[in-house]
DNA sequence: TGTACATCAGTGAACGCGCGTTCACTGATGTAC
DNA sequence: TGTACATCAGTGAACGCGCGTTCACTGATGTAC
């Protein structure tokens, strides 16, 4: 480690990635700026200079999540092919992943009661997650009969709605605690069985 | 209001229903014991006659949402008639309803970050929650074709991980802030899709 | 029925702690000329 | 190329605050006799 400067250089995305750190080992509870500006090796006020708050530290890191999960559902979703089921498929797996491998970003974004509404451009990156989830529904609307097709809003909506559900109750603390089946397993039969129910997967798929 | 007692008589109870309004307004993030007891109208010392601390405190109240959660749920399957498939629906129904009727105890069952195997009675309340969807999912598992029987517990689980989800998603703040169709409409939906996919419902039910 | 006494459920003062935030400051860096 | 100066990004001391927790205490209640 080399000599420290007086100026840090880099303390705007050193403090987030402290935040990080501190939300994935205490929670969103457990954060404070103190220990924030701590982990940074920097005094109590430094923070003031990057960020109004507490809140508009957490809004940062969820909005660099909401960016980097952006990023993972629209590869994955391109990756699935051009078949609309390999497609949500892969959208679903992506989801997963994300909250496996960054949970204090996922925290920030869904646990911490940041309201997505609050910040602008924590809304539009938000949105371009979201709908990437809206656009794979789309697709699956082209295989279903006419009158049995729900809102392409609605069926992302379950299907975010599963993952979500599936991350916080089975993704959580001890692996195999809460359940016997991974969070994998989980979220790729029900989702299986929910493209089975929308009439776009063969019954013995 | 009659004169103040010394002796106030039921403090303990008074204390668990302040916790819960508290959780509701300010999350679990902002309960405090010392508001808890000025809510109760009693001195910040005076809670330590009842309770360990404050996760004693919460624990107490998801003891409790889980207590009611499980008679709930239990009258709703029972509720749902003969029908596998209907008792399904109605206890979905009683989840939403539950969150709704109860955001405070839903919060410290679900996202306070007690852990449910910290208290043994704590566990058994849960459990048999939890045990009321899998006895419903085993009653599904009669109307299903041997070979496609996906096992019980995960037919449950997945019902808890959507409930759970839409819950989370888009039953909090503000109604129709987040999506256009309202948690009702979105788990009935959402069910009755799944349930389709497992060959339980007709394709035009 | 009255009295003495044990027990219980509260009080309120006190403590140490960490947090958020402000402030005047200072060391480092960039730039005009 | 050197110097003066503005600006920037940190410091560290200080503050008020509410929290959790402990403590000796006291008022109310129950009970033995």
């Amino acid at each position: 480690m080399t000599k420290r400067a007086y100026h840090h250089g880099n303390l705007k995305q050193t403090l987030i990635e402290a935040t990080i750190k501190l939300i994935e080992q205490k929670g969103p509870t457990g954060f404070t700026i103190s220990q924030a500006a701590k982990l940074a090796g920097v005094s109590g006020a430094a923070p003031y200079r990057h960020f109004k708050g507490r809140e508009d530290l957490i809004a940062e890191v969820a909005k660099q999540g909401f960016s980097m999960f952006g990023d993972l559902l629209e590869y994955a979703y391109a990756k699935g092919g051009g078949s609309a089921v390999t497609s949500v498929e892969a959208t679903g797996r992506a989801y997963l992943a994300f909250a496996r491998k960054h949970p204090g970003h996922y925290i920030a974004m869904f646990e911490s009661g940041v309201s997505i509404n609050s910040d602008p451009e924590l809304a539009t990156v938000a949105n371009r997650a979201i709908n990437v989830l809206v656009k794979a529904a789309d697709n699956l609307a082209l295989d279903i009969p006419e009158g049995k097709r729900p809102p392409s809003t609605m069926v992302s909506q379950h299907i975010w709605a599963m993952s979500h559900g599936i991350v916080e109750l089975y993704a959580r603390g001890e692996p195999g605690t809460r359940s016997p089946f991974s969070p994998e397993d989980l979220l790729e039969t029900g989702i299986g069985i929910y493209l089975r129910g929308l009439g776009v997967l063969a019954k013995d798929h």
